[in-house]
Formats: structure tokens, sequence, C-alpha cells
DNA sequence: AAAATAGTGTCTGTAAGACAATATAAC
DNA sequence: GTTATATTGTCTTACAGACACTATTTT
């Protein structure tokens, strides 16, 4: 090619051809996460086509040429899992060479955190409910453990290394960001939420410290009501005081 | 397109033709940090084409179509920016489809940190430092302002954007992990070590207590060494203990 | 000796962990 | 009343911030 700098940026512009270099597709994939009854759940969907044709993985799908990053989960998410307005954030990159046997395709990687009652509403029969299970303890890392009504599961592609990383991320912003609240649902009680952020974390807390320190944040107020039909001392219901969106 | 479902894998591997859809192209650009003097700074390139001719950019390119993302990251900065052997980790992705005029570019960004004094000894005529200055407190984020030789610089594309996101990062991991070396020369004293800190923090550190937490962590040893000739009492040397690759 | 920073010891306040005591709804 | 958990209060311990004091080098 010429130098091209003798060129106005609006003649290198319309000269520029976009299919001169090869270069990779790019995907966006959706780690959800959910817990219930104490354990990590995911949602995951059958693959319909090779290449893992049968196999279970996350939802996906292709970034359009003029869609953005964001824009893309966010349609994937209400595409293939059939779910909306869910806390959705962008996780990791993943663009090992093989990672695809197609042809070389990197994605970007999202997870999203959803009150269980919504994902259990959820009935399409491509869509797989599944069990989380992380091999490893703290913020070590490395890919989980995925078992469904049938039994452990090995995931398409790198997902189970995905669903680590969000796993991962998770635990590391659990504890100084409000991020535990979009696991549950909009009104419930501090022992709820101290479970939730057990099953998260992989162990367990202190009662009384996890009380007081979410007293003392201020992330929550209590709404006045109680819970009912609790065959005991019903707790005192919480919301969030202002959802930051 | 007809049912591919009757076809073997390998059948559809074979057929399968990546340049059936438009699709991005997929950039890396490192954001380098350093600290020295008691501020932040980073290496930024000229470009020498359009789009953004003559302005600064992070050193960056496009990911070739065999290689993993690591490794462009790793390329463009010993090409660009004649560094190896640095810190370096990925960042986040940044994908807003209007971002570079060309075409639709998705860029995957790093983040890299140097020992100022290895940063010093690139002589490269295109290769131009700049001071860092955030206009944020703690982790908010957002863009920050950089400033070279000559004054202030609006940097090409969103690469203010992709620096803001790689301080607010690094201030996030420096409590929690033993990042703050990275910025450091192989041995220092605890007081630069804290200095390192306060600049990235942007904030004050109290001397008793990061001087108890930094010996109690066992992420320092010390070397038997103390300073030289600096007019007043030297500082005993350290070393980290076992940098973990 | 003066200057300047390194390093040590001690006190105080805050927050977490542990544990005991009391409260309240369903049965 | 019994059961089961919620909620409150107290004690202990760990650690950060503050501050005073001593140490050691160059000038």
């Amino acid at each position: 090619m010429a130098n091209d700098n003798d060129l106005t940026e609006a003649e290198m512009l319309a000269a520029y051809d976009p299919s001169a270099w090869d270069r990779p597709s790019l995907s966006v994939d959706v780690a959800l996460l959910r817990v219930r009854e104490g354990a990590l759940g995911t949602l995951l969907v059958r693959r319909a086509e090779h290449p893992f044709r049968g196999r279970l993985a996350l939802p996906g799908g292709f970034v359009g040429i003029d869609e953005g990053l964001d824009d893309a989960a966010v349609r994937v998410l209400r595409d293939e899992a059939g779910l909306e307005d869910v806390f959705l954030e962008q996780l990791y990159t993943f663009g090992a060479p093989r990672r695809d046997p197609r042809t070389r395709v990197v994605t970007v990687a999202y997870y999203a955190l959803v009150d269980p009652r919504r994902f259990d509403a959820i009935t399409r029969d491509d869509v797989v409910p599944a069990r989380v299970e992380v091999p490893w303890e703290g913020e070590e890392g490395g890919p989980v453990r995925v078992r469904d009504a049938r039994g452990r599961r090995r995931l398409a592609f790198d997902h189970d290394e995905i669903l680590g990383m969000a796993v991962k991320r998770v635990r590391g912003k659990l504890d100084y960001t409000p991020i535990g609240y979009d696991l549950l649902p909009p009104t419930f009680t501090l022992a709820q939420l101290r479970r939730v952020h057990e099953t998260v974390l992989g162990r367990r807390l202190n009662k009384d410290s996890f009380r007081r320190r979410v007293l003392a944040s201020g992330e929550v107020e209590p709404t006045g009501e109680r819970q009912r039909d609790v065959g005991h001392r019903p707790a005192a219901l919480y919301r969030v005081r202002q959802r930051p969106t």
C-alpha cells in the first residue's frame, strides 16, 4: 500500500477497506448466577447445532456489526433465556485461538445476577437450570462443575471457565459493593441476605457482625413488614434503600 | 441456509464459511502506568496515520487471526513501546459502535505496571511519556487527563477512558494484591512503597499502620542492605519474598 | 551539634467474633 | 407452654490511627 499520509482523514476513511484483513469473529456469552436453597445455580441452553451439538452452553450469540457489546448481552439474555432487567456486567474477554473449533471466535463474557423467583418463572424447553459446584476456595479461581437434573455435565467451549470467572468476580465484589441484593427478591430478611452471601462465598459468616455491618452500611431500610407463617418469630423485612440501577 | 443438523461435526466445520457475516475488527490497547516523583505517568505513541493522525494514543494494534489476546498485548508492548517482562493483565473490552471512525473496532484493553527506571530507559522518538491526572476520588471512575512536555493533550479514540479504567482497577487491587511491587525497582524502602500506594490511591496513608501491615503481610523481606547517601538516617531495603509470576 | 527521616513503643477507638439473654410468632 | 429463630447487649480481641520517643546518617 502506498503511503497514505498525503490523504485527508475523509479521503482515508472512504478508501478504508475493512475486509482487507482476516479478523476473528466476536460473540458475547452470559453467565447467569442465582442462589437458591443454599446453592449456586445457572441457566444453560442446549446447543441445537455443531459444534458441541446437544451439549449445554451459556446463552450467547454473535455481536452485530453496529451493535454495542452491552446491547448484545442484553439481547442474548432476552432472546435465549427470556430474562430482562437484571444485573448485567462485563466480565472478561476469552480469546484463546482454538477455543471454538469452527474458526477463531473471541467472546466477551458477561455475568448476570437474578432473583431466583424470576429464574423459576422461565419455562422454555431449551433452557436448562443447573447447579454450579465450585471446586476451589476463596478467590483462587478456575472452572466450575455443573450438574443438571440428569447429573454432571461438561459444558460446550470454555464455558465452565467463564462460569468460574463469574463466581470469582462475584465473590470479590460481594464484600464492598451492593451486588448481593440483585440475587434476592425486592424484600428480604437479613438472614436471607446472609445466606446468599454465605452461598456465594462458600463459607459461613458470623451472624452478629454481618447483621451489624449491613445495618450500619445504610444500604437497607426496614419495610415495616414482617415475615408470615414461618413457624417461629418472624424476621423484619428490609429493602434496598436506593437501587443504583 | 438449509438445516445442517444432518451433517457430522467434521462436515459442518469444513462447510463453515467465516466470511459469511460482517464482523467487527478486534484490537488490543495497553494502558501503561508508572509512578515517579509522586505522580502517575503513562507512555503514549504518536499516531502517524489517520484517524487521529498526530494525536497521542495508547500502544495498540490489531489481533492476528491466530494470535491469543495476551500474546497480542505482549507483542504491542514490545514492538511499540520497547518493553518486555512487565506486569500485564486484561482490563476491559471497549466496543461502542462509533469509537473508531473508520469502521467498527472492538478493543480489548490491557493495563501494565512498570518500574519507572525501565520506563526512563526507553528512547524512541515516537514514544511520549505523559503525566496522568485523575479528576475523581477513590474508585469513582471516569476518564483521566493527560499532560506531556508540551501541556494538556486530548488522546485519540476513547483512550482517556481506558486509562481511567486502568487507574480505577489498580486502585481497587492495590489493597489486597501484591500489585504495588510491580511499580517499584526490585529493591525498595517501605517509605518508597508507601509513596507508590499514596500516589496510586490519590490520598495520604498512615505511616505507622502501613508499615505494620506490610511487614505483617509477609510479602516482603529485608535484603540486609540500607540506603546510601540520603542525608538522613538510611532506611532498610526490602525485596518481594516470592514474586508469584 | 543540627537536620531529617527511620524505626519502636504505647494508648485509644472502632469493628469483628463469641456468647448470653430476651422477644415473639406458630403450634 | 414448647419450639425455633429474631433481636439486643456485653465482653474480648485484632487492628488502624495518633503520638511520643529513640536511632542513625549526612552536613
